[in-house]
DNA sequence: CTTGCATATTACTATTTAGTAGTATAGTTA
DNA sequence: TAACTATACTACTAAATAGTAATATGCAAG
């Protein structure tokens, strides 16, 4: 009696997926987030990392962090953020592994097809 | 010995990562994603099951489709749409998971704190 | 208190895109 | 051929947002 229910997303969840995934979408964001995947990083740290200005830099960690997709500590003047969703893992890893399948069916087509 | 390589992503990978995160990022391809799930549907079926107009149904299975996360096939006068890419039910699980799993967090945090 | 530094916020511009109405294309039937 | 239908495309408007510079906040040292 262990049936896996695969049931429909509700309206709902439809709309938080959606914003979930929004979020997501920005390459600034995955890349703040692929810094921070290798350890946990100051914004000081994140702008020395990522090149990126230091109001950006905040301004989307304040949307990760908005959506808890990290978490903030002070350590005196500084704020380190941290991945605080393992999910991203998971995410990330099905992301890329869907990005190889397709180079990889798109280089078959290419190759085994007539035309 | 068998230690998991945890490489980081590419900056072109993060790109593509990006495009697709914003695909799904739009709550009208969700739905049209989700009717999908459920079985292939033409694009009068989709009309009919999402209430979308259907330029807009269109428009949207055209972006799906452009990034293969659906495949068509025309059916005499009818184009009948599929999900084509496996990956999407995993993702929206994960999804889903997260979502409830952030849910329930927030919850205990209200009734477990002191203030 | 004043100075200096790390971070956050604000205001602005420019770009992107969702939704829609109208039009075009293509298959089917007579 | 013409008429009908399903779907795709085009042009447009309105709304959202990324990046940036400038400013504000808050902590820490002297």
């Amino acid at each position: 009696m262990q049936a896996k229910k695969k049931k429909q997303m509700s309206d709902a969840q439809v709309e938080e997926a959606a914003r979930l995934f929004a979020i997501l979408s920005e390459p600034s964001r995955l890349i703040l987030l692929r810094s921070l995947m290798e350890r946990s990083m100051t914004v000081s740290e994140l702008i020395e990392a990522t090149g990126m200005k230091q109001g950006n830099v905040s301004k989307h960690l304040g949307v990760l962090l908005e959506a808890r997709f990290v978490a903030r500590e002070k350590e005196g003047n500084f704020a380190r953020y941290a991945i605080a969703d393992s999910n991203l893992f998971a995410l990330c890893e099905l992301m890329c592994g869907r990005i190889e399948q397709e180079a990889h069916k798109r280089l078959q087509e290419l190759t085994s097809r007539p035309g």
